[in-house]
DNA sequence: TGACAGATTGACCGGCAGTCAATAAAATGA
DNA sequence: TCATTTTATTGACTGCCGGTCAATCTGTCA
């Protein structure tokens, strides 16, 4: 047996427990699932899983990497629209907040993960997965900002690098939020920033 | 001994403990602190915590409600000064940014508290406190764009209500991402949406 | 002083993340 | 095909901690 093959079958694995893992964080929540449920609902032991993931946030963390890929690969397929650049910003915004923020389960476990980013022992790699999606995300809503100041849809006089890291910090953060005050302030909020960076 | 004094030193106990588990928490993290530690730091044991405290949870809960009773008084301070609507809501910002979000450790405890205030059992008085003092909040603020609509500084066609509710909640959700982005990307996003507001 | 109420204690419980020696299964090679 | 090595899997076990509660201690008042 090829090692390529032996990584694919541990990979399969691996994604079992992930969807598995997923589908209880987002009934139960992250707390209030046990690593031995996880690990019975893929008919596994508890002790195996420990030779798929470091730890109980692992799990946690790449579930969420998953979805952050995702929001990778929105945020790049936006890019390739033809549309001007102030609408590629409308239309990130659109697509995060109905595809991801809307899911109350998603919140949820996105709320553990923004928890528990900072006590991380021993898992570097998601760490590093996790910040190079969070360099694609940014260096994509750049290049929105840019393209747009060239078509002239928005002023040129804006702060790209400040506004990139800004406007999508402003996504994330206001997450936690949204179960809370709804999306209409947030985008009120959207509305008026947007209203200050386009061209008029 | 009359009911009252009783009821001064009950208060005067759990303020002890409170003072000890917030220098603790700051520390350590809430989930790094055990409650046997705050019970020692005071020099209780750990049964008694719980004659002052339902759990380790509401604890954290009340930290975070002083710290809501500040801004809170803040907000109020803010409303008596002899400013525009507008520099009532940029001194908030700023007051707020500086004596609250500046500080890591608060900032971590705040994450704390946002991460645990859906799963709250049984301490409904703390939660209401907390909505209470997020009314007062909301209601300064409402205030401070009604007070700048009347002298000329803000624009009379923003929605006060869903503004104030949206200048509130990005002020609390920015707070996670300020260790990571810093302040810089928020001020930018402040300064866009102020500019978005202001009467020309 | 004695009796009562409230405060305080700390041994104890239950639950769970994470470990690891033992075991089973699969791959290798002759 | 079978013996040997390597890898995957298991589940009993540990340590830790939040929370409980019967027992004990302390202060108050008659």
């Amino acid at each position: 047996m090829t090692i390529n093959r032996k990584q694919q079958e541990f990979e399969f694995k691996k994604n079992l427990i992930i969807t598995a893992a997923e589908e209880i964080f987002f009934t139960k929540g992250f707390e209030n699932t046990t690593m031995l449920e996880i690990a019975h609902k893929v008919g596994y032991s508890k002790g195996s899983i420990y030779s798929y993931f470091k730890s109980k946030n692992e799990v946690c963390f790449c579930i969420i990497n998953n979805y952050f890929m995702s929001i990778a690969n929105l945020a790049q397929k936006i890019l390739e629209q033809d549309i001007t650049g102030l609408e590629k910003i409308i239309t990130f915004k659109d697509r995060f907040l109905r595809e991801f923020s809307q899911k109350e389960d998603f919140r949820k476990i996105f709320e553990t993960f923004k928890y528990h980013r900072n006590q991380c022992m021993e898992m570097e790699d998601e760490i590093d997965k996790n910040k190079n999606y969070n360099i694609e995300i940014n260096l994509a809503i750049r290049q929105y900002l840019q393209e747009g100041i060239s078509d002239g849809s928005i002023k040129d006089d804006v702060r790209i690098e400040s506004l990139a890291e800004a406007l999508w910090g402003e996504e994330v953060s206001f997450i936690s939020e949204l179960g809370i005050k709804g999306e209409n302030s947030f985008n009120y909020l959207f509305e008026l920033i947007i209203n200050s960076i386009k061209q008029v």
